[in-house]
DNA sequence: CGCCTTGTTGACACCAGTCAATTCACGTGG
DNA sequence: CCACGTGAATTGACTGGTGTCAACAAGGCG
């Protein structure tokens, strides 16, 4: 999916991993979001039409598609299905206010070790990790996309923290070594992706 | 409103300007959403109960407060007003993920006129622009917050932004003296804040 | 008048970017 | 089974943008 598009059904990610993201003049790519199975990847469209980013499948995905004539009927219909996209958004819109303080005020370390803080909680939520491992289909240069690094400095990052005892990451496959720690240098606090769950 | 707090209303600001932002440990702090007269400033507290950042009023501000009862009824028997509160929690999300974009990939200030630009246009669309000017009432300090950068940094692009004739700030007003220039220097499109009006 | 916040300036440090080469991991074809 | 091609990861040298520190100027307000 392209910026600039208008698409009139959004999409649900059923297994593999996609991102969002925006391409500058200067060919330079930010992503903005990464989408993990279990996720909406575009609900937002539904309300807002056209997309201001693109979207992109970083390893095959199996999704499905919800016209949104079909959304609009549930949300016109089914008040507490509509609160629950409207949750969805909202959690959306969380981890972006955390993307924004990392790339404002942490370290590039700091950074790195939030964002995987987050897919490995995300990820836990949604059954794809076991012993503290799980896949992270990415390389290192989408990565940098994600952080707003350089490809290198991400190398160098990753590096570090394999060095601290934190993390391996061999092929796809990531582990944490090192939890507490981990969350310790990110700093990191789930509490903004809401998964606690308390009535809705 | 602090980082924690579980709110029972929320809040729509009338008049003034508010922000949101999250503290680190080290002392850092980082503006994660500017707002301005006629936004809602914490709607999404009434879909995801905590609190994850602080709200501070950066003027005085006049606010409505309206219970997340009411929104819970509105929601229930108003499908079309529903649907409006859920778009504007997507345009707070499409602007965090301009926010994104900005700080991982633009220079420092690229950045800092892509916020003149993004709010030049959003007081523009509540009627609070005369004369390619507006009040804005943010120390340099919070402008850094906002952008991730230091004070002083700002402070240098600052300079360099009215050397080049593309703004003049005085006092609290800002005046933009070249908005095509801006736009070009920022990489503006203001298709991410949804203000072409179209149904709903 | 004098405090206190805000804005401004200069010197210097350092984190992260850039460039360019090299190594590594794989999948493919001979 | 191995040579090769290709994308990804890694490394080193160097650059440069932004942060930090510290001092000073400029106002607003009691």
């Amino acid at each position: 999916m392209r910026e600039g598009d208008r698409p009139s059904e959004s999409i649900f990610l059923i297994t593999g991993f996609a991102a969002r993201y925006n391409v500058l003049r200067n060919g330079k790519r930010q992503i903005t979001a990464l989408h993990v199975p279990g996720d909406f990847v575009d609900l937002h469209s539904f309300l807002v039409k056209t997309m201001d980013h693109a979207v992109v499948a970083i390893t095959p995905c199996t999704v499905g598609m919800i016209p949104h004539e079909t959304l609009r009927g549930i949300s016109e219909n089914h008040p507490h299905l509509a609160r629950l996209l409207a949750v969805n958004i909202a959690v959306d819109a969380a981890i972006h206010r955390q993307w924004i303080v990392a790339m404002g005020r942490r370290s590039a370390l700091e950074h790195a070790a939030h964002l995987l803080c987050e897919l490995f909680v995300r990820l836990r939520a949604v059954g794809l990790v076991t012993d503290d491992s799980f896949q992270l289909p990415l390389t290192q240069a989408a990565l940098g996309d994600s952080l707003g690094l350089s490809t290198v400095h991400v190398n160098r990052v990753l590096q570090d923290l394999r060095k601290e005892g934190l993390i391996t990451w061999r092929g796809e496959t990531l582990v944490i070594e090192d939890w507490p720690r981990l969350q310790q240098v990110a700093e990191f606090d789930p509490t903004f992706l809401s998964l606690k769950t308390e009535p809705r």
